[in-house]
DNA sequence: AATCGACCACTACAGCCGTAGAGAAAACTG
DNA sequence: CAGTTTTCTCTACGGCTGTAGTGGTCGATT
């Protein structure tokens, strides 16, 4: 429907290159250095190329968005679940600040033109709704993990907690990246101190003993994945 | 040395006007709609004004941002200090978690359009150092404050508590405004329930009776946790 | 009162933008 | 190997952008 013209797996076809392309310039020169003509020359392709396969500036946006998306779920494959069992996550509350505090500091330090880039593009997103559907899924999978962990650790109220977990990272990451502490990004031993201040004041009334079972019991919906999923 | 013509205080100058409608043209269309041609129209003015004022482009984002910076002063001016004095803000934990909570809702309800500027400007000076600079400040304003309350509560780590409680905020904010969760953004009750938390979570080991004097205005030197740099 | 200088409106221009379409090249089919 | 369809390259065009410059208006000065 979008524009992608050609999704056939077995050639790795422009459309990543110039979706990388596209990202880079997102960091380098901002939204106002992303058009066509820049990607062609930028990805080393012949003028026009990229008009050719995101014939509108919506569409390229879409691409770019979609290569991200792929990327940031490669990320996280790893530290999240090598296959796909959610079981592999710490359910400890110093296991789980070490996870936080590692994903946090290699964001900031290794993933800065990752995150660049994801600031950008959920700011048009706030202008175009057609961006914010994929913008969404792929935070819904992070929160997801979040409400998952605090569930297990016992927490009363998974949801918010989790929601608010991934809040405080995402601050710590845009404060660090994009804001004002830029110059002087915490370390990751102050992070995971404050992952660790931030849970346990979460979790002051949990539920002495957590669960046994892995997850399970948020109060809404979906928030994760089932203990079995085919 | 920018390109502020005339700082005469009694003629409420065009630059205003100007800054205003840059600023709102960022929030409507982004970067790529804050033209010169745009903010004359936007503003009413005859072509070419925008063009005078801010001759460059660089100079009118420094117009916006300067315009920014002093609506966000007048708009914590009411909550954190009338005049100057900052022995208004509350001194213990409820009292700062309603402020804190009064100020993130307002700022996510009410202030959303500001809010998205401010993102906008400050991914620009990602790329900018001469935004920086000013945005900077603004920020260090802030994070003072915080600083100062987490000082009055105990902390024993008050730069750290403050920078995290600042993050904290920031994150909910932008979760709300741009990120996932902007279709279903926090009450003000859950947000003020989410500081409790992370203030008892930071103050779990706080001197039992926090000190008697009011702040200390901590800029960087006095009470840093880690032996860090002056 | 004439001059002068600051302030401002308007126009010009070179360059870049998104997008469309015509045609070349390649791939596929028989 | 001829024909046909798909995939790509290249060029064109109207419109918008940043920025400089030119001339006009108006108040202040002497």
């Amino acid at each position: 429907m979008t524009t992608a013209k050609r999704t056939n797996p077995d050639r790795p076809d422009r459309l990543v290159l110039i979706g990388d392309t596209a990202i880079r310039l997102l960091v380098e020169r901002g939204m106002r250095g992303l058009t066509h003509r820049a990607v062609d020359e930028g990805a080393g392709l012949p003028p026009g190329s990229t008009s050719y396969y995101a014939r509108t500036r919506a569409a390229l946006l879409e691409v770019a968005l979609a290569r991200m998306t792929v990327l940031e779920a490669g990320e996280f494959a790893p530290a999240l679940a090598d296959g796909e069992s959610p079981a592999a996550l710490p359910d400890d509350l110093m296991g789980i600040a070490d996870l936080v505090a590692a994903i946090v500091d290699a964001a900031i330090r290794d993933g800065r033109d990752q995150k660049i880039a994801r600031y950008e593009l959920a700011l048009e997103a706030t202008r175009r709704p057609e961006l914010r559907t994929v913008y969404d899924e792929a935070g819904a999978v992070f929160r997801g993990a979040a409400v998952g962990m605090l569930a297990v650790l016992g927490s009363r109220a998974p949801e918010r907690h989790g929601r608010f977990l991934v809040a405080w990272c995402e601050g710590v990451m845009f404060d660090a990246i994009a804001g004002a502490g830029w110059a002087t990004p915490p370390s990751r031993a102050e992070i995971r101190l404050g992952v660790i201040e931030l849970l346990s004041g979460m979790l002051a009334d949990a539920t002495p003993r957590p669960p046994a079972r892995p997850f399970g019991n948020a109060s809404t919906s979906d928030m994760g994945d089932s203990p079995d999923r085919s």
